[in-house]
DNA sequence: ACGGCTGGCATAACAGCGTTATGAAAAAAA
DNA sequence: TTTTTTTCATAACGCTGTTATGCCAGCCGT
């Protein structure tokens, strides 16, 4: 007995005028009244397809950890997995930077009171290390980092890539240690924490950032959803 | 001509007031409203003394870099500087880790819409970084770290140690990579990536893990300001 | 083909928020 | 004592998330 199912765009076109919202006018645009006003409905439908303006968020959080996901899917394996590492830090930094309030959501305090994110939601954000996980791995077996736990090794790289990220945001980095320069000196600093000659390290990281543009450049910048009249950030 | 004073104990009793709400039952209860219901007051005085919330919460941004600062005074300068090095990082955790949320408001994106920091409001923590970095130079003069800018070490040491502490008061560090975990790890690495040798580390790290009960141990919970609960003369 | 159930959604309300205009009282200066 | 100036209480405005109510559209069994 299914009397009236749920328009299946619905719950996607609410996500993407909420992304938009946020992207364009910042987290204070972000209510249940304007995003209802902004689809042509009423804050009912928030309740009925989210449970609320948490749930909303939550899918927020999730569609953030996709487009992480999705900008490491473009760092290629090769055969200097230290490289490849710095390129996933440079993935992660790239996507954080281009989504600032998306990324504020999932990680900084950014969000409405009262919400927080499920073991489920983080399960997310550990999957998406697997990635670097797998790169860890690499590096180890290539005799680039010490022999040892993959796993910690990413999270080394994972906890300081997101701290000089989340500072970038905070505006924190300023000149003469600004965020590049902090950036690409820690890319550095962490491969030869792990293990990795000076010399050999530099030259990783250097050559990540020539496979910058062309690896990391054609990542979409905002996945369209299905509503043409909504009007989003140009 | 001066013809009311405000009452220089209402500040800070204020301040009081919040952090203990901030602390006791989280951001949402920071309310203007709130703050001054518990004073006893109207919410007019919020905006006398402070200007609004924004006020309020930066005041409270002041208070909590100045007890960052309170533990940083507690590490001592001892002959091996690279431990001195690790328990200043130890020290910022604990920090964090003591005040959560007072943590959020100041790095975190948990601030009321609409509130940015001043420039003036970052150099109070840039100031505060001036510890590290001469712990840093102490690092090169000895030999421990390799020559170079000791500002960009330090930011190094602190933008690594802040990624960790966000990610872990946001539960993201769970076992078997939990925060002690991480945290013992990262300080090593850190090390290492700055010059050091690895055995030299490890022994360094290791000492300072020592020395955190006898350095830290006595930093005051929380500054007791003027007045916590009124009319209590015990 | 047709009634009945079921659940989405609009309306309107409630409680709370930050903020502000207004006016009264109070303290310092003359 | 009079004047001046600032603090603060009151009440209101517009905003927020959330929810009780009820209409109405659609699917199911007949």
């Amino acid at each position: 007995m299914s009397p009236r199912r749920t328009d299946p765009q619905t719950r996607t076109a609410l996500v993407d005028i909420a992304a938009g919202l946020l992207a364009g006018e910042g987290p204070q645009a972000l209510s249940a009244r304007r995003v209802a006003a902004e689809a042509g409905s009423s804050t009912m439908t928030v309740y009925t397809n989210f449970g609320g303006m948490s749930g909303l968020v939550r899918e927020m959080v999730l569609e953030g950890f996709a487009r992480l996901e999705a900008y490491f899917s473009h760092v290629k394996a090769t055969d200097d997995p230290v490289a490849d590492m710095a390129l996933l830090g440079r993935a992660y930094r790239r996507n954080a930077v281009t989504n600032p309030h998306l990324y504020a959501v999932m990680f900084g305090g950014a969000r409405p009171a009262g919400f927080s994110l499920t073991d489920e939601d983080r399960q997310h954000g550990r999957y998406t290390l697997g990635t670097v996980v797998g790169c860890a791995t690499r590096c180890i077996e290539a005799g680039r980092f010490r022999a040892g736990d993959a796993e910690l090794a990413a999270h080394l790289l994972w906890t300081a890539v997101h701290g000089l990220v989340t500072l970038e945001l905070g505006e924190y980095l300023i000149d003469p240690c600004n965020a590049d320069v902090v950036f690409e000196a820690q890319l550095t600093g962490l491969m030869v924490g792990a293990g990795d000659d000076l010399a050999a390290a530099e030259r990783s990281v250097r050559a990540s950032l020539a496979r910058l543009p062309g690896e990391l450049g054609g990542v979409t910048p905002y996945p369209a959803g299905g509503d043409p009249s909504a009007s989003g950030p140009a």
